[in-house]
RNA sequence: GGAGAGGUGUCCGAGUGGUUGAAGGUGCCAGACUCGAAAUCUGGUGAGGGUUUACGCUCUCCGAGGGUUCGAAUCCCUCCCUCUCCGCCA
């Protein structure tokens, strides 16, 4: 399902809307081309792809017209079949030599633009999506703006014992084997234990239970996708800095979330609008090599190379209404499921800068974590409008306009988002560390108990 | 792993190297009939790109990529995928 070309945003922007896209690029600090980093380089790098485009579009033309050569000449040989006999042979030698004239010239036309083209989308394809207009501008993460925090955090202090971090309670508990993990495969791998290894099914069947409740269509996703489906949803697993495991020797990739597995289910196709939205949940194992990570933040199962996740995500109207809805009562949904496991949590409305190629806008949940005595990110959910839809083609059938006229609907891109129920590790740790209780057992809220099948997990 | 069959438009399904962008059906839209609906009948309906104020003109697309030819859905090569049967196996 090779794409033609890479068209991650409508190539149109480029000559209707350049200002749109210089801010763009300056929101995000995404620099296209290396040699231009310094001064007005949003400007600069829109104007060069608008050269990029011309230069591509005139070598089209070009290319088109010939072809149009081609095909009249075709035509006309079809007529001399209709000649006398004797008139036939003298007809056709001129016109086999013109095709053949023709032939060659369009070899060589086509391969100049088909280098334009690569060159223009090789380019446009960085251009990262546009920015919601409310989400706040800026590239640390101290630009993140806190709309809002829910719960409060314990004082341990107070309660007269001073919390342990997750680390620490697996072990008195002995539920996380983080030695063998890393004797048998490497760093940053972990073998579950006891109760922790029904916590962890306790919380996916919860995540699951609720997903199912809103609306979504519960899936267990294949752990491995190909390649191009890895690219259409915005990922790039060739990159020198990728978080993405390859298979050696095949075009698949170990998923890093079920976004991707549950984001190329549509690709290539063209939906109803009656199916729309459509709501799928996704449990799946995630798998991220965490290039790059090392650090304060890589202790534990904070920061691991796998993990398993339940997903949600959403199909709906390519209408920035629509999916602006969708991604409220997406984040709606996950803050439901940390309410309902009792979790102290804030949610951050992401800046500009770290919103990654895709996102429109991206809203992520940070629990408390006594173990840091700050909070981290649980879940994270984006409106990707049809930046990956463009890529993956997927569509949905418009109704005609009821003008009565004979005009028919449209095909337009739908919108995408996609959001995190449960990723069971970080959530695993702040639920160790913020049930934990004197005794050195952890209480399991109420809403997981007929999941998990106790009320408190302890060591065996 | 062995043997075979096939990949065509929203979907299903025809297709002789040259009025086939593609029969037929389905779906959808409009109209007729009807109090209304169903059924029936008539007509219209593929996608993507370039160009144009617009009407329009034009290019590409029949799994993907090459090749043969003046001309390829149709012939050749490579690859991918799907299905059936057999074997093996959780």
């Amino acid at each position: 399902m090779a794409l033609p070309s890479a068209r991650m945003l409508d190539i149109k922007l480029l000559r209707t809307e350049p200002d749109l896209l210089v801010s763009t690029l300056r929101d995000r600090g995404v620099r296209l081309f290396e040699d231009l980093t310094e001064g007005d380089w949003a400007r600069a790098s829109v104007d060069r792809l608008a050269e990029l485009d011309g230069q591509y579009r005139s070598l089209l033309q070009e290319e088109e017209s010939i072809r149009r050569e081609m095909n009249e000449n075709a035509t006309a040989m079809k007529a001399v079949g209709k000649l006398p006999k004797e008139e036939q042979a003298a007809a056709r030698t001129p016109l086999i030599e013109a095709g053949r004239v023709l032939r060659e010239r369009e070899k060589d036309i086509k391969v100049k633009a088909e280098a334009a083209m690569n060159a223009r989308d090789e380019a446009w394809g960085h251009m990262p999506n546009i920015t919601h207009p409310d989400a706040p501008r800026g590239h640390t993460d101290d630009d993140h703006r806190t709309t809002h925090t829910w719960g409060t955090p314990r004082d341990f202090e107070s309660e007269g014992f001073a919390a342990r971090d997750h680390l620490q309670i697996a072990e008195d508990l002995d539920l996380v084997d983080f030695a063998a993990g890393s004797k048998v495969v490497g760093a940053k791998f972990y073998y579950l234990k006891n109760d922790a290894v029904l916590l962890d099914l306790a919380l996916q069947r919860f995540a699951l239970d609720i997903a199912a409740k809103h609306g979504f269509t519960l899936h267990i996703t294949p752990d491995l996708a190909r390649v191009d489906i890895l690219q259409g949803l915005g990922f790039n697993p060739r990159g020198e800095s990728t978080q993405v495991y390859s298979i050696a020797d095949s075009d698949l990739c170990l998923v890093g979330t079920a976004e991707i597995t549950l984001g190329g289910m549509f690709a290539d196709s063209i939906l109803d609008r009656e199916e729309l939205p459509i709501l799928v949940a996704g449990l799946s194992h995630c798998f991220r090599t965490e290039a790059g990570a090392a650090g304060k933040e890589s202790r534990g199962l904070y920061r691991v190379h796998q993990f398993t996740k339940v997903e949600l995500f959403a199909f709906v109207e390519g209408d920035l209404e629509v999916s602006e809805a969708m991604h409220e009562r997406m984040r709606d949904i996950e803050e439901e499921i940390f309410q309902k496991l009792e979790l102290p949590y804030r949610v951050l409305d992401i800046a500009s800068g770290d919103l990654g190629g895709p996102a429109y806008r991206k809203y992520d949940i940070e629990a408390w974590m006594p173990g840091r005595g700050e909070y981290g990110e649980v879940t994270s959910t984006s409106n990707c409008t049809d930046y990956q839809a463009r890529r993956l083609r997927v569509r949905y059938r418009t109704e005609a306009p009821a003008d009565g006229k004979k005009s028919k609907g449209k095909n337009r891109f739908v919108h995408m988002l996609n959001g995190t129920a449960i990723a069971n590790t970080r959530t695993i740790l702040a639920v160790l560390e913020n049930h934990q209780q004197e005794d050195g057992t952890v209480r399991v809220p109420e809403a997981l108990r007929p999941y998990f099948g106790k009320d408190a997990i302890s060591r065996r």
